[in-house]
DNA sequence: TTTATTTTGTGATATGCATCACAAAACATA
DNA sequence: TATGTTTTGTGATGCATATCACAAAATAAA
C-alpha cells in the first residue's frame, strides 16, 4: 500500500518543496485509497484526523446549511481536501464526497503538521492555496447574490468547460438537482435554462453530454446578468 | 511613528509566537496609522505592498461585483487584513474600508514574509486563521442562500450585538444600504424588517440606536427562514 | 439658520423564480 | 422483458422580494 510520494505522478508545487526528510515520513505515513461515484471522503459531524490529497477526480464540498445540504464548490485534482476542517478544528466542518471516481491520499494529520513545521516552503504553498481560496469565496459571493440564473448556470457551464474538463464537450458529472443546488437555484429552472441554451444554439444538450457551442455567448450572459 | 511591538497591547495570539528577533523587525518596519470613518485602507486594484493589521475599530471587506460593490464581510479589530489579496497576488483583489475610526499598523509584505518564514508556529497561528475564514465563507454561503431576508436580517442583528459589539445595545455603525448590501437584499426590505422587529417587540429602534429585547426570538427566526 | 444631501419609512406595482403537478425519459433492478 | 426508481421536461400558479415613487427625517454643508 506504501508508496514513494516523492515519485508520486500526481504531487503539486507545494510538494516540490519537500525535504527529503519529510518525503520518507510522508511516504511511510500515507494510506491510498480509491472511490466511487458519490462516496463519502469526509464526513461532516466526524472526528477530523487526516488531510487528504487528492490524486485524481473530481469532488463537491458540501455542508449542512438551516434546511438542505449545500454544495459550495466543485473541486478538482490535484487539492488538498479537508485542511481548513482538520487543521482548524477537531470534528468535521463541512463533507467532501466523490463526484466521479476518485484516487486520494489519507495523511495522518500530525505528520501533516509535522510536514508543515519542517518545511517553511511547503507552509508556505499552503498558506498561498488558503489565500486563493478565501479569494475565490469573495468573488463567488458577489457574484451569485448579484447575477440571476442565466448568468449563474452561465458561469457554471463555463467553469466546468474551462477549468475542470478544460474542454468545449464533456458529460455532467452531476444531475441538474445537484447543479441547481450548486447554483443556488431549483432543479426546475436549471432544466428550463440548459433547454433554452440548447435552443438559442448556445450549447448543444443529449443526455449529459455538453458542447458548448458560443463560448462568447455563455461569458456575455456571465456577465449581464 | 515606530514602536515596539511586542508591547504592543494589541497584539494577537499569533503575535506571541515571535521570536525576539522578529520582534524587532517588526518595530523596526511598520507604520502605525489612523483612518476615519470611510477612508480606504485597501483599494481593489492597486498595488499590494502591506499586510495590514488592524489595531482597532471596525472595517468592511467589499469587492467589485457584476453591478456593484459587494460588503462581502465585516471584520473587527484585533486581525489582520488583505493576507489574501497581499501574499496571493500582486494587485489588490478587494477594498478594505473602515467602518468606524481605526488604527492599524502597515508592515511590509517583504518583511511579513520573512517573519512567516522564520516563525513555524506564527506562520501556524496564520494557517490557522485561514483556515477559519474558509470555513466561515462555507457557513455564510449555506445560510445566505437557503434563509429568506427575516432570518438573514436576525442573524446580522446577532452578529452585530454577539461577535461585534458583545452587548444587547449598539449603534449600527453603517446605512440601512450598505446593511442590505451585506445581507443579500434591498435597502426597502432592510427597513421593513426593522420596522417590523421593532412592533413585535424583538427590538428597539431609535435612529441608529439598536437594542436587542428578544435574542431567542431573534435566534428563532435565524434558523426558521 | 437656511439649504442641500443623504438616509429612512411605506405604500403600490411588477417580476423572477420557487413550488406544485404530472408526464416522459433514462436508468437500475428483478 | 418487465418493473421499480431516479432524472428530466414543461406548463400553471403563487409568493417573496425587487423596484418604483414619494414624503418625512436626519445629517451635513453653506
Amino acid at each position: 500500500m506504501q508508496n514513494d510520494c516523492k515519485s508520486c505522478p500526481f504531487n503539486t508545487k507545494a510538494f516540490h518543496m519537500l525535504s527529503e526528510n519529510s518525503f520518507d515520513q510522508l511516504s511511510d505515513n500515507h494510506l491510498e485509497l480509491g472511490f466511487g461515484k458519490g462516496d463519502s471522503i469526509i464526513k461532516q459531524g466526524m472526528y477530523s484526523t487526516n488531510v487528504v490529497f487528492l490524486r485524481k477526480g473530481l469532488v463537491k464540498i458540501h455542508l449542512k446549511g438551516p434546511y438542505h445540504d449545500q454544495i459550495v464548490r466543485l473541486v478538482k485534482a490535484p487539492t488538498y481536501l479537508g485542511l481548513p476542517t482538520t487543521i482548524g478544528d477537531k470534528i468535521n466542518q463541512y463533507s467532501v464526497t466523490a463526484v466521479t471516481d476518485v484516487e486520494v491520499c489519507f495523511i495522518d494529520v500530525h505528520i501533516f503538521q509535522k510536514i508543515l513545521d519542517e518545511n517553511t516552503k511547503f507552509s508556505n504553498e499552503i498558506i498561498l492555496e488558503l489565500c486563493h481560496n478565501e479569494l475565490e469565496s469573495f468573488r463567488r459571493c458577489a457574484n451569485r447574490t448579484q447575477k440571476q440564473i442565466r448568468g449563474n448556470m452561465a458561469d457554471a457551464l463555463l467553469d466546468f468547460s474551462v477549468n475542470i474538463f478544460q474542454s468545449d464537450e464533456f458529460v455532467l458529472p452531476i444531475s441538474q438537482s445537484e447543479l441547481a443546488n450548486l447554483v443556488d437555484t431549483s432543479r426546475e429552472s436549471v432544466s428550463r435554462v440548459l433547454t433554452e441554451f440548447d435552443k438559442d444554439g448556445i450549447i448543444s444538450m443529449k443526455g449529459k453530454l455538453i458542447k458548448v457551442l458560443n463560448k462568447k455567448s455563455l461569458q456575455l450572459i456571465s456577465q449581464n446578468g
